[in-house]
DNA sequence: ACCTGAACACCGTTCAAGT
DNA sequence: ACCTGAACACCGTTCAAGT
């Protein structure tokens, strides 16, 4: 009795979001195709022009969502991670692998090659700005409480950033190892574990 | 009267190159366009065909000499070292930042989604694996002269070599800072000294 | 509101010719 | 050997219609 379909579909937008994350988890961003993925729903090759004004804008989208996720992953490592300073900023990194490795596909496209225009776009720096700074106040607690060097904290911040960001990109790429998925997580506690100890604040270390 | 110009082009392989490279430093990968190219050149929207059969060929033949080049400047780097082992790994790590964002466009390439196919191609990894070498054994000089800790060396190396991707990749897609270029290598030193402190063999610390 | 088909300008790639 | 033009199948995007 109640109108529960609209048209043809009533998510067509959310299904163009998991039809091109699971096209891009296959084969590759380059190759993804607006009208392939039209096809694939059975739809015409401009629906998604009703939910997206162009390809850009949907690369943006699933971006936006996949840096809320990460956001919510460092989250909850930081919710079930103990009061020591060093460990938290530890589980955030293996979280932060974690999540990259198990959606590679949202991950690729966080950080895929964006036009400078694009570059430009306000919300999705937000976003990722946002996840950036749960590990900045991470290490800044771990400052307060004197386990870590008293540097820039900014700058500490985007060594851990750029670690974790360079073991998710090599190992989503196979550089790593012959893709071993457990081994990810492995090396992910060794960097975490090196680069912690590096953070240290050490009674004269050159 | 000696025959100079074969045709139209002697080296129109190395023009189509480097004419990439200029598009993938103003645009991006995606949108280059082997016609367009081949249009800036003034030939034929097919030339390019007798010197790549594919548009990934041109992209692999980019990554290869990137890749050469790259192995190159970390032996530069170790060329003008000291004996100090720390800082020979530092230094190996400060020169590949800096190849990193002298040359952005070939480090994109060499580092872009390659699709399963391409990612098999022997010759590629062989180059980059020459690259990665030259990092492994200065971190296997550091565990012999034990000033480094005795873990598994292909971790340690893979830890060290994905910090350096990650600076690299964050900074040239300016996601690091401001893009102020200096400041790139001010990171880079910090990186160095983190990472190469927490490689540190250090009487216990758990 | 949401979907469709025709149309346009672009691309990668192939092929049969030209010099 | 190296270059060219025509041709094919694809794509992103726009527009005028359809329900």
């Amino acid at each position: 009795m109640t109108v529960k379909y609209t048209y043809h579909h009533g998510d067509l937008r959310q299904k163009i979001i998991e039809a091109a994350l699971l096209w891009i988890e296959k084969e590759n961003i380059v190759s993804l195709s607006l009208r392939s993925i039209a096809r694939n729903l059975g739809v015409s090759h401009n629906a998604p022009y009703r939910h997206f004004p162009d390809k850009e804008s949907l690369l943006v989208a699933i971006a936006e969502i996949g840096f809320r996720e990460l956001h919510n992953s460092l989250q909850d490592a930081l919710a079930n991670s103990p009061d020591d300073a060093q460990q938290r900023v530890e589980n955030l990194g293996i979280a932060y692998i974690q999540y990259a490795v198990e959606n590679q596909a949202s991950y690729r496209v966080m950080f895929s090659d964006r036009s400078e225009n694009d570059r430009k776009d306000c919300s999705l720096n937000q976003s990722a700005e946002k996840a950036f700074k749960v590990l900045l106040d991470a290490i800044k607690a771990g400052q307060q409480s004197e386990v870590f060097t008293a540097e820039d904290c900014q700058q500490l911040a985007r060594v851990c950033w750029s670690l974790v960001h360079g073991v998710s990109m090599l190992a989503i790429d196979g550089q790593l190892m012959e893709s071993d998925p457990n081994s990810v997580l492995e090396l992910a506690q060794i960097a975490a574990k090196i680069v912690c100890k590096g953070l240290r604040k050490e009674t004269e270390v050159s």
